[in-house]
DNA sequence: CATGAATGAGAGTTCATTCAT
DNA sequence: CATGAATGAACTCTCATTCAT
C-alpha cells in the first residue's frame, strides 16, 4: 500500500539490467549472428539469468526489436538534429548534410550497420516493425516541422516519411 | 544380372539430383538464410527425402561448403577469363577488367552476393575452407601463368593468390 | 523414385508406434491429469523418443486431441450400432437403448469417463474441437438414417446432431 | 515509537487480504484448473504483489490446501448443525437430513463442487490432507457427541470419522 | 508486513542426423 | 542409391519461488 521510497531505486537497477542485455546482445548478434546466438550465452555474458530475459522482453524476437528501435533512434535523432540546427537552410544543402550525417553513422559503427541493414530489409518479422517505428518517428518530424514552415505544407507526411526512412536504409547499404 | 548401361544413366540422376539441391538450397539460404533454412524444407522443395541431402553432402555444413565453392568457382573462371583472353594485355588494363568482371558479377547476382560475403568473410567455419578453396585456385593459376609467360616470376604465388582472393571479396563488398 | 515394397512394413510400424503412444499417454492423462504429465514421461513409458510424439501429434494438445477423438469414436460407434441393429425399432425403445449403451461404456470404462468429460467440456481449447467431432460423426448419420427411411425427415440434422452429442456428455456426466 | 493501536488494523487488513486472495484464487482455480492458474495472475486480481502469497500460505500447494480446509470447513458445519439441531432426532432421520445438506451445498456451489473433488480424492497430495483434515473435525465431533449422549459409546470414533468423511465425498461425487 | 525484480530448474519443442528397409 | 520414421541433444521459454529493499 505504502510504496518505500526504494522504487526510483528499483526502477534504476531494472534499467541498468536492460540497457546492460541489450548492449551484450547487440555485440553478440553482431558478431555470431541473431539465430547462432543462444540465449543463456546473453544471459551468462550480462551476468543474469536467462529468465531475466524475458521477463524484459518478453522472447529472443522482442529482445532483438528491442535493440533494432535503440538503433534506429540513434541514428534518427543524429538525422533529425541536422534539420533542427540549420531550420532555414536550403533543401540542398539539408539533404547533402542528411546523407553525410548517415554515411558517418555508418562508419563509426562498421560492424553494426550491416547487422541492422540485414533485419531491417527483410529476412526476420522483427524489420516491418522497425521500419514502421522510423517512419512514424520521421513523419512526426515533418509534421512538426511543416509546422514551424521548416517544411512545405504540400506535402504529404506519410508518404514522404516512408521515402525518408528507405533513402536512410538504402545510403547505409550502398554507403 | 545388373545391366552396366544402367551405371551412367543412374549417374546421370545422380547428378541431377546434386544440382536441384544445390539450387533450391540456395534459393532457400538467399532467402531466409542458412540456419533458419530447414534441411527438411530443402528435401521437399527438392523432391527427395532428407537422407539424400546426407548422401550427397554429408551434412548441412556440407551443402553450404558445395554451394559456396560452386560460387566462388563461377565467379573465378569469370576472371580467369580475362587473363586468358588478353594474355599480353598491360597489368593496370588487366587489373581494371578484373575489377570490372567482379562487379558485374555482383549485379547480375544481387540477391546471392550478400550471402555470400556473409559466409565467406566470417560467421562460419565454412567461410574458412571457401577462402582458401580460392586461394588454391588462384595461386594454380598463377604457377601456370608464370610457366607460360604471363606472370612475372619473381612473384610468390602463395602470396598472390592470398591477396588476390581478398581483394575479390573486398571488391564484392563494396561494389 | 521406386518405391520398395517396405512401404506397407513402414506403415505399419508407424501406426503400431502411434497406437501405443496413444494408449500410454491416455493411461497416464486419467491417473495424474494432462498437464502433470510431462511428455518425456510418456515418451519413455511407450519407449520411443519425445520427438517421436511431436513427429505423431505436432504437439502435446494434438495428443490431447486425438485421444480424445479417439475415445468420442469409440463411444460413437457403439451408439451408431443401437441405429443400425434395429432401423425399425419404435423410436422410445431407440432412446432406451441409445442412454444404456452409453450409461454401460461409462461403466465399462470408469477411470476414463471422468477424465473424457473434463476435457470434453469446457477448460481446454481442445474440448470444443472434440464436440465438433462428435456433431459432426452425428449430423453424417442422421443425413444417411432420413435417406434410408430410418429418421424423419422434417428434422434439421445439424441441430439434432448437437442435441444428441450434448445429451450423450450429459449422460455421461451423471450417469 | 510504535503505536500499539495500529497492529489490530494491520491485522484485520492481513485477514482481508488473506481472505481476498482464498476468493481469488478458488474462482481461478474452478475456472482454469489449480495447475493452469499462475500465482502472479492470483497476486494480479488481488491487487497484491506475488511475494505475499508466498507470506501468507507458504506456497502454492499451501494456498490450495488452505482453501480446500476452508470448503471442507464451510460442508461441515453445516452438516454438524443437523446433529445439533436434532440431538434426540432417529438416526434414520439424521442420515437423511446429513445427505439432505451435502445435496444442497454441491447444488448451490456446482461449479466449486467438482473441484473439490478433483482434488479431495487423488490427483494430488494436498488431497490427503484435507480428507485427514475432514476425520479430524468429525472424529473430535463426534467424541463430542458421545460425550453429550448423542452417539453411542459402543463405535469408535476414528473408524466412524473416516466413513463417515467418505461417504461425504462420495455424494457430493454422485449428487 | 509487503514488494516485485530476479532466479533457474525444468518443461515443451525443434531439427540435424541416422539407419533399417 | 534413396527413403523417411525415429532419435535425442540442445534450445527457447515458463513460472513457482526468493530476498533485498
Amino acid at each position: 500500500m505504502e510504496p518505500q521510497t526504494d522504487l526510483p531505486v528499483r526502477q534504476a537497477s531494472k534499467l541498468e539490467t536492460r540497457n546492460s542485455l541489450l548492449q551484450v546482445a547487440l555485440e553478440l548478434f553482431v558478431e555470431k549472428g541473431f539465430e547462432a546466438t543462444r540465449t543463456s550465452e546473453i544471459a551468462q555474458k550480462a551476468g543474469v539469468a536467462v529468465g531475466t530475459i524475458y521477463l524484459h522482453f518478453g522472447d529472443k524476437d522482442g529482445l532483438l526489436s528491442a535493440i533494432l528501435v535503440n538503433l534506429a533512434d540513434s541514428i534518427y535523432i543524429r538525422v533529425k538534429e541536422v534539420y533542427e540546427k540549420h531550420p532555414s537552410a536550403p533543401p540542398e544543402n539539408l539533404a547533402r548534410m542528411h546523407i553525410e550525417q548517415i554515411i558517418q553513422y555508418a562508419e563509426e559503427n562498421q560492424k553494426i550497420a550491416p547487422f541492422v541493414l540485414d533485419y531491417a530489409l527483410s529476412r526476420h518479422p522483427v524489420g516491418a516493425k522497425i521500419i514502421d517505428f522510423m517512419v512514424c518517428q520521421i513523419e512526426e518530424n515533418i509534421r512538426q516541422g511543416q509546422a514551424s514552415g521548416i517544411y512545405r505544407t504540400d506535402i504529404l507526411p506519410p508518404l514522404a516519411a516512408r521515402a525518408e526512412a528507405h533513402m536512410n536504409l538504402v545510403l547505409l547499404t550502398h554507403w
